[in-house]
RNA sequence: UCCUCCAUAGCUCAAUGGUAGAGCGACCGGCUGUUAACCGGUAGGUUCUAGGUUCGAGUCCUAGUGGGGGAGCCA
């Protein structure tokens, strides 16, 4: 069909406006393909007034027809660039307006030409001079997307195909600009990107269970010199087919000196440690990446695969994180706002009502910063009053899901800084406070949890215990192996300084802002327990 | 990992242990500058898998698989 011709050339590569730099594109090449514009551009009459001859490309969304005027097709059209399609208006005089326009089914992929016009109701319309089918959709009648609402668990089953729909378009869209926007708040508050490393060779970070990075031979693995046959298990981690017969018994340690990096390795449970060196010598620095819990946890909030934020700010005290945090999500809530209103809008009207009213009461307030120590007594004031929780409140364990959501969204509805946590149920890197600090019954660490209504716990930060004999204490009493901190002790022992950080769950704050209620819906592939087809 | 609910047409869901149904979508036709279009018709099923109880199982029992929600862990 000569209408492929364009379509399979690769010549055609972005719309007028999208070129990368004047010489990306060939003279030939931009005379070619003048009139091409996005569906954005098309439909906004500032950029495009009525009367522009345009092409148009993109996917089929809806199909209307009417035999008035000897046939007549309303054909919507997306093409990703913003929330709304644009309206194509097919006629019958259309060379091919029987054979193939009256027979475009959702997801078609079509080009089309024809002059921008007033829909009678408003807004731009193109008035369809040719229309060509780029891509037929075989067998429309079992094509998983169909023009109507579908399930968010079906669409996880369908997730190739589930960015065609109006919210996942819209997730995506504002995934992209809170991306954009998050590099853009720490580059113009004076912070440097670093690139900290997906694979880490120390087993020392802490958080939660690993995902083994490894190039050694599952079904023939390299024993211990010396080891053969004891019974001794220690530092045998590998899920190992135990008890088959077919390989050594397990007790024989594992050799991991064989390995890759001649050492035990594994993906990043987070950057923390690693950007810590930075700050120590950039001053404000922060890493975004992907963060890997091999936890199985299976819940609307975690994933084994996520992105994180992680700011590092040197000569800087636990007010300073907190007051860092909070100027970033509301830079957050601001941006999308401004940049992605239509997606917004979207999200409010169809995903959560009150949505937009929601985030504008967080921008307008400051955030309610308030020890944990005085957490517990609103919590146990809650239950006096009546208040019934299925678990016990008690200073020095930490609050759980049912406590949080009390806080957040009944008693203060708001997001809520909590603070100064007990020792025992904190990280060891976390800076120990002077005894007594909010009048606390035992020891405290200068850790914070920003909650927010509706998805609980967004960030996590502390300041980092900059004393070399508080952190070596601490190493020792959670019966951490110190040799293999040396590097993050040499920090303490050479210039150190008072310094804070906290890690924020991208995706978290992308239900926060979007109201999206499962995690799994505003990443593009979601990987968790079982589930990594796509 | 624990608790709990679910699995029937392309999708969303009905069907007292007794003939497998509707709406939407698809296809065909009618009407209309339509826009969640409307009206009429047609096609579409190994009721998740494997066993079991029963004269008879979509329905009851057992096991498995997949999925949802909640909890823990956390971001």
């Amino acid at each position: 069909m000569e209408t492929t011709a364009r379509g399979v050339s690769g010549r055609t590569l972005r719309p007028r406006g999208v070129r990368l730099t004047p010489s990306a594109a060939t003279i030939a090449e931009q005379e070619f393909d003048m009139a091409w514009i996005s569906v954005r551009d098309a439909l906004a009459p500032s950029k495009t007034p009525v009367g522009t001859e345009v092409t148009i490309k993109g996917w089929v969304r809806t199909r209307r027809d009417s035999k008035a005027e000897g046939g007549l097709s309303f054909v919507h059209i997306h093409d990703g660039t913003c929330f709304d399609p644009i309206q194509a208006v097919c006629k019958g005089d259309l060379r091919n307006y029987g054979s193939e326009v009256a027979k475009l089914t959702t997801h078609c992929a079509v080009e089309v030409d024809g002059a921008i016009v007033q829909n009678p109701k408003g807004g731009n319309e193109v008035a369809a001079k040719a229309v060509r089918v780029i891509g037929w959709v075989e067998d429309p009648d079992h094509y998983p997307i169909q023009p109507k609402p579908h399930s968010f668990e079906y669409l996880r089953e369908q997730m190739h195909l589930r960015v065609r729909t109006n919210t996942f378009g819209a997730v995506a869209r504002v995934r992209h600009t809170l991306s954009m926007a998050m590099h853009r708040f720490f580059d113009q508050h004076g912070f440097f990107y670093v690139h900290t490393p997906i694979i880490t060779a120390s087993d020392c970070e802490g958080a939660g269970q690993m995902f083994r990075v490894s190039t050694l031979d599952m079904c023939n693995l390299p024993r211990r010199a010396g080891d053969e046959g004891s019974l001794k298990t220690h530092g045998d981690k590998l899920p190992g087919p135990a008890g088959t017969g077919a390989h050594p018994p397990h007790g024989a340690a594992i050799d991991f000196s064989k390995d890759f990096f001649g050492k035990e390795a594994h993906l990043t449970v987070s950057g923390q440690l690693n950007v810590e060196t930075y700050c120590m010598a950039l001053s404000r620095v922060y890493t975004f990446g992907p963060t890997f819990r091999a936890e199985n946890s299976n819940t609307s909030r975690h994933l084994a695969e996520f992105w994180m934020i992680e700011p590092e700010i040197a000569f800087a005290s636990l007010i300073d994180d907190a007051r860092l945090a909070e100027d970033f999500i509301k830079f957050m809530i601001q941006t999308v706002l401004a940049e992605r209103a239509d997606d917004m809008k979207f999200f409010d009207e169809r995903i959560e009502k009150g949505l937009l009213a929601r985030l504008k009461d967080v921008m307008d307030k400051p955030f309610r910063h308030l020890p944990y120590t005085e957490a517990i007594k609103v919590l146990e004031q809650a239950i006096a009053k009546g208040q019934k929780f299925e678990y016990p409140v008690k200073w020095g364990t930490d609050l759980q899901s049912e406590h949080e959501k009390y806080l957040t969204e009944q008693h203060f509805k708001q997001p809520v800084v909590l603070m100064n946590y007990p020792k025992q149920i904190k990280a060891f890197y976390m800076r120990e406070n002077d005894p007594g600090t909010d009048g606390a019954p035992g020891a405290t660490v200068a850790a914070m949890d920003v909650l927010v209504p509706a998805v609980g716990e967004i960030i996590g930060g502390s300041q980092r215990e900059e004393r070399l004999d508080r952190l070596d204490g601490r190493i020792d009493e959670m019966g951490l192996p110190k040799r293999e901190y040396w590097w993050y002790r040499d920090l303490r022992r050479y210039g150190t300084v008072p310094h804070a950080g906290f890690g924020l769950g991208f995706e978290r704050a992308m239900m926060f802002l979007t109201g999206m209620q499962n995690v799994r819906d505003v990443i593009p592939f979601p990987r968790a327990p079982g589930q990594a087809e796509f």
